[in-house]
DNA sequence: ATAAATGTATTGGAAGCCCAATATTAAACC
DNA sequence: GGTTTAATATTGGGCTTCCAATACATTTAT
Protein backbone atom coordinates (compact mmCIF):
# COMPACT_ATOMS: atom_id res chain seq x y z
CA UNK A 1 0.00 0.00 0.00
CA UNK A 2 1.54 3.33 -1.03
CA UNK A 3 1.15 5.97 1.90
CA UNK A 4 -0.74 8.95 1.41
CA UNK A 5 0.82 12.45 2.35
CA UNK A 6 4.37 12.72 2.75
CA UNK A 7 6.10 15.92 3.59
CA UNK A 8 10.32 16.12 2.86
CA UNK A 9 11.69 16.91 5.93
CA UNK A 10 13.98 19.75 5.89
CA UNK A 11 17.35 19.18 7.60
CA UNK A 12 18.46 22.80 7.14
CA UNK A 13 16.79 23.72 10.49
CA UNK A 14 15.20 21.79 13.31
CA UNK A 15 11.01 22.26 13.11
CA UNK A 16 10.56 20.67 16.35
CA UNK A 17 7.89 21.82 18.64
CA UNK A 18 4.64 22.52 18.15
CA UNK A 19 3.35 18.80 19.58
CA UNK A 20 1.03 19.70 21.54
CA UNK A 21 -0.42 22.37 20.04
CA UNK A 22 -1.24 19.86 16.86
CA UNK A 23 -2.59 17.55 19.69
CA UNK A 24 -4.56 19.23 21.24
CA UNK A 25 -5.99 20.38 17.30
CA UNK A 26 -6.36 16.67 16.23
CA UNK A 27 -8.48 15.92 19.61
CA UNK A 28 -10.75 18.65 18.38
CA UNK A 29 -11.59 17.01 15.56
CA UNK A 30 -12.39 13.51 17.27
CA UNK A 31 -11.49 11.37 20.85
CA UNK A 32 -8.53 9.54 19.92
CA UNK A 33 -5.70 7.06 21.06
CA UNK A 34 -2.58 7.61 21.47
CA UNK A 35 -1.60 5.33 18.07
CA UNK A 36 -4.45 7.31 16.27
CA UNK A 37 -2.85 10.64 17.24
CA UNK A 38 0.23 9.59 16.32
CA UNK A 39 -0.67 8.23 12.38
CA UNK A 40 -2.19 11.41 11.89
CA UNK A 41 1.18 13.29 12.78
CA UNK A 42 2.51 11.05 10.53
CA UNK A 43 0.41 11.62 7.67
CA UNK A 44 0.63 15.18 8.47
CA UNK A 45 4.19 16.50 9.50
CA UNK A 46 5.95 12.98 7.71
CA UNK A 47 7.52 10.84 10.35
CA UNK A 48 5.63 9.17 13.38
CA UNK A 49 6.00 10.14 16.65
CA UNK A 50 7.36 7.38 18.78
CA UNK A 51 6.14 6.03 22.46
CA UNK A 52 8.73 8.15 23.84
CA UNK A 53 7.27 11.13 22.52
CA UNK A 54 3.40 11.13 22.22
CA UNK A 55 2.71 9.01 25.64
CA UNK A 56 4.56 11.74 27.20
CA UNK A 57 3.38 15.05 25.91
CA UNK A 58 -0.27 13.37 26.64
CA UNK A 59 0.92 12.76 30.00
CA UNK A 60 1.70 16.19 30.50
CA UNK A 61 -1.71 17.43 28.48
CA UNK A 62 -3.81 15.68 31.29
CA UNK A 63 -1.78 16.73 34.07
CA UNK A 64 -2.50 20.10 32.61
CA UNK A 65 -6.24 19.52 32.45
CA UNK A 66 -6.45 19.58 28.81
CA UNK A 67 -7.20 16.30 28.10
CA UNK A 68 -9.33 13.48 29.68
CA UNK A 69 -8.40 10.11 28.87
CA UNK A 70 -10.54 7.06 29.74
CA UNK A 71 -9.48 3.36 29.38
CA UNK A 72 -11.30 1.09 26.94
CA UNK A 73 -9.48 -2.31 27.18
CA UNK A 74 -6.60 -2.30 25.02
CA UNK A 75 -6.61 1.56 24.06
CA UNK A 76 -6.95 4.49 26.09
CA UNK A 77 -9.25 7.32 24.36
CA UNK A 78 -7.75 10.66 24.45
CA UNK A 79 -10.52 13.54 24.56
CA UNK A 80 -10.09 17.70 24.59
CA UNK A 81 -11.31 18.74 27.80
CA UNK A 82 -13.47 22.20 28.83
CA UNK A 83 -9.66 24.00 28.85
CA UNK A 84 -8.93 22.46 25.87
CA UNK A 85 -10.76 23.96 23.67
CA UNK A 86 -10.47 27.31 25.40
CA UNK A 87 -6.83 26.89 25.21
CA UNK A 88 -7.13 25.23 21.66
CA UNK A 89 -8.72 28.73 20.32
CA UNK A 90 -6.37 30.55 21.48
CA UNK A 91 -3.67 28.78 20.73
CA UNK A 92 -5.01 29.33 16.90
CA UNK A 93 -5.17 32.37 16.97
CA UNK A 94 -1.23 32.85 18.47
CA UNK A 95 -0.19 30.36 15.67
CA UNK A 96 -1.98 32.62 12.63
CA UNK A 97 -0.76 36.02 14.06
CA UNK A 98 2.41 34.47 14.57
CA UNK A 99 3.40 32.52 11.32
CA UNK A 100 0.17 33.49 8.81
CA UNK A 101 2.40 35.65 7.16
CA UNK A 102 4.81 32.79 6.27
CA UNK A 103 2.18 30.50 5.12
CA UNK A 104 0.38 33.03 2.82
CA UNK A 105 3.44 33.77 0.85
CA UNK A 106 3.96 30.21 0.12
CA UNK A 107 0.86 29.05 -0.40
CA UNK A 108 0.41 31.24 -3.56
CA UNK A 109 3.68 29.17 -4.39
CA UNK B 1 4.95 54.45 22.14
CA UNK B 2 2.41 51.99 21.66
CA UNK B 3 3.19 49.04 20.53
CA UNK B 4 2.47 47.33 16.57
CA UNK B 5 1.26 43.61 16.72
CA UNK B 6 1.55 41.81 19.88
CA UNK B 7 -0.32 38.51 19.60
CA UNK B 8 -1.63 36.84 23.07
CA UNK B 9 0.83 34.20 23.85
CA UNK B 10 -0.84 30.85 24.92
CA UNK B 11 -0.27 29.12 28.23
CA UNK B 12 -1.94 25.91 27.06
CA UNK B 13 0.47 24.75 25.30
CA UNK B 14 4.52 25.15 25.08
CA UNK B 15 4.53 27.04 21.28
CA UNK B 16 8.31 27.82 21.58
CA UNK B 17 9.86 25.99 18.45
CA UNK B 18 10.81 26.92 14.75
CA UNK B 19 13.14 29.49 15.63
CA UNK B 20 15.93 28.84 13.26
CA UNK B 21 13.44 28.73 10.72
CA UNK B 22 11.63 32.27 11.13
CA UNK B 23 15.49 33.36 11.16
CA UNK B 24 15.87 32.15 7.85
CA UNK B 25 13.03 33.60 6.94
CA UNK B 26 13.33 36.99 8.13
CA UNK B 27 16.96 37.16 6.67
CA UNK B 28 15.49 35.74 3.31
CA UNK B 29 13.57 39.59 2.94
CA UNK B 30 16.69 41.39 3.94
CA UNK B 31 20.09 40.97 5.86
CA UNK B 32 19.56 42.04 9.77
CA UNK B 33 21.47 42.57 12.38
CA UNK B 34 20.87 40.30 15.98
CA UNK B 35 18.61 43.54 17.03
CA UNK B 36 16.54 44.13 14.19
CA UNK B 37 16.11 40.28 13.78
CA UNK B 38 15.01 40.26 17.64
CA UNK B 39 12.49 43.20 17.20
CA UNK B 40 10.88 41.33 14.26
CA UNK B 41 10.59 38.52 16.41
CA UNK B 42 8.49 40.26 18.82
CA UNK B 43 6.26 42.27 16.27
CA UNK B 44 5.39 38.36 15.45
CA UNK B 45 5.27 36.26 17.74
CA UNK B 46 4.78 38.30 21.02
CA UNK B 47 8.19 38.17 22.94
CA UNK B 48 11.44 39.71 22.45
CA UNK B 49 14.13 36.79 22.24
CA UNK B 50 16.98 37.68 24.67
CA UNK B 51 20.80 38.06 23.95
CA UNK B 52 20.82 33.90 25.26
CA UNK B 53 18.45 33.26 22.92
CA UNK B 54 19.11 35.07 19.40
CA UNK B 55 23.20 34.29 19.47
CA UNK B 56 23.58 31.20 20.27
CA UNK B 57 20.79 30.30 17.42
CA UNK B 58 22.32 32.41 14.68
CA UNK B 59 26.15 30.75 15.18
CA UNK B 60 24.33 27.39 14.38
CA UNK B 61 22.87 28.82 11.80
CA UNK B 62 26.51 30.55 10.56
CA UNK B 63 28.36 27.27 11.30
CA UNK B 64 25.84 24.89 9.46
CA UNK B 65 26.79 27.18 6.71
CA UNK B 66 23.20 28.80 6.17
CA UNK B 67 23.64 32.66 7.13
CA UNK B 68 26.82 34.60 7.07
CA UNK B 69 28.04 37.05 9.35
CA UNK B 70 30.02 40.57 8.68
CA UNK B 71 30.65 42.85 11.32
CA UNK B 72 30.55 46.28 10.75
CA UNK B 73 31.55 48.45 13.80
CA UNK B 74 29.20 48.05 16.79
CA UNK B 75 26.84 45.94 14.94
CA UNK B 76 27.31 42.34 13.01
CA UNK B 77 25.17 42.25 9.60
CA UNK B 78 23.53 38.39 9.11
CA UNK B 79 23.04 37.52 4.96
CA UNK B 80 21.55 34.04 3.96
CA UNK B 81 23.72 31.85 1.75
CA UNK B 82 23.33 30.20 -1.17
CA UNK B 83 22.40 27.15 1.28
CA UNK B 84 20.43 29.04 3.32
CA UNK B 85 18.26 29.77 0.58
CA UNK B 86 17.92 26.23 -0.88
CA UNK B 87 17.24 25.30 2.51
CA UNK B 88 14.63 27.57 3.61
CA UNK B 89 12.70 26.80 0.34
CA UNK B 90 12.56 22.86 1.31
CA UNK B 91 11.32 24.12 5.37
CA UNK B 92 8.70 26.28 3.34
CA UNK B 93 7.22 23.66 1.33
CA UNK B 94 7.53 21.39 4.51
CA UNK B 95 6.12 23.94 6.75
CA UNK B 96 3.14 24.48 4.76
CA UNK B 97 2.18 20.63 4.06
CA UNK B 98 2.47 20.21 7.69
CA UNK B 99 1.06 23.21 8.83
CA UNK B 100 -1.17 24.63 6.13
CA UNK B 101 -4.30 22.53 7.34
CA UNK B 102 -4.72 24.55 10.87
CA UNK B 103 -3.78 27.50 8.96
CA UNK B 104 -6.41 27.56 6.55
CA UNK B 105 -9.56 26.25 8.99
CA UNK B 106 -8.71 29.51 10.97
CA UNK B 107 -8.00 32.09 9.13
CA UNK B 108 -11.28 31.49 7.71
CA UNK B 109 -11.76 33.05 10.75
C1' DA C 1 -3.18 -22.41 27.64
C1' DT C 2 0.49 -20.51 25.17
C1' DA C 3 2.29 -17.40 21.81
C1' DA C 4 1.98 -13.45 18.99
C1' DA C 5 0.38 -9.00 18.17
C1' DT C 6 -1.21 -4.50 19.61
C1' DG C 7 -1.45 -0.56 22.53
C1' DT C 8 0.25 1.88 26.47
C1' DA C 9 3.82 3.67 29.26
C1' DT C 10 8.54 4.93 31.34
C1' DT C 11 13.53 5.81 31.21
C1' DG C 12 17.76 7.91 29.59
C1' DG C 13 20.06 10.73 26.59
C1' DA C 14 20.46 14.35 22.86
C1' DA C 15 19.14 18.67 20.73
C1' DG C 16 16.47 23.04 20.30
C1' DC C 17 14.36 26.88 22.63
C1' DC C 18 14.28 30.18 26.27
C1' DC C 19 15.76 33.53 29.91
C1' DA C 20 18.65 35.87 33.51
C1' DA C 21 23.06 37.21 34.43
C1' DT C 22 27.48 38.47 33.04
C1' DA C 23 31.12 40.06 29.99
C1' DT C 24 33.07 42.28 25.92
C1' DT C 25 33.41 45.51 22.16
C1' DA C 26 32.73 49.81 19.67
C1' DA C 27 30.39 54.05 19.04
C1' DA C 28 28.64 58.33 21.14
C1' DC C 29 28.66 61.68 24.61
C1' DC C 30 30.64 64.71 28.26
C1' DG D 1 40.46 61.45 28.36
C1' DG D 2 36.51 58.94 30.77
C1' DT D 3 31.60 57.61 31.00
C1' DT D 4 27.61 55.99 29.07
C1' DT D 5 25.14 53.49 25.67
C1' DA D 6 24.21 49.95 22.18
C1' DA D 7 25.20 45.72 20.21
C1' DT D 8 27.28 41.33 20.48
C1' DA D 9 28.28 37.19 22.82
C1' DT D 10 28.71 33.38 26.46
C1' DT D 11 27.27 30.68 30.51
C1' DG D 12 24.15 28.07 33.31
C1' DG D 13 19.84 26.19 34.07
C1' DG D 14 14.99 24.73 32.90
C1' DC D 15 11.62 23.01 29.65
C1' DT D 16 9.92 20.69 25.34
C1' DT D 17 10.63 17.57 21.73
C1' DC D 18 12.47 13.51 20.05
C1' DC D 19 14.20 8.58 19.73
C1' DA D 20 15.80 3.91 21.16
C1' DA D 21 15.22 0.62 24.47
C1' DT D 22 12.55 -1.61 27.75
C1' DA D 23 8.49 -3.14 30.12
C1' DC D 24 3.67 -4.11 30.90
C1' DA D 25 -1.28 -5.09 29.75
C1' DT D 26 -4.90 -6.85 26.84
C1' DT D 27 -6.66 -8.97 22.87
C1' DT D 28 -6.21 -12.33 19.24
C1' DA D 29 -4.44 -16.46 17.10
C1' DT D 30 -2.91 -21.16 17.38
Amino acid sequence: MKEESFPDIPNCCDMRGMLSFYILWLLSKRPMNGQQISEELRKRRGSKPTAGTIYPALKDLRIKGLVEMERKGRTTIYTLSEEGEEGLEKACRYFCSAFGEIFQEYSGK
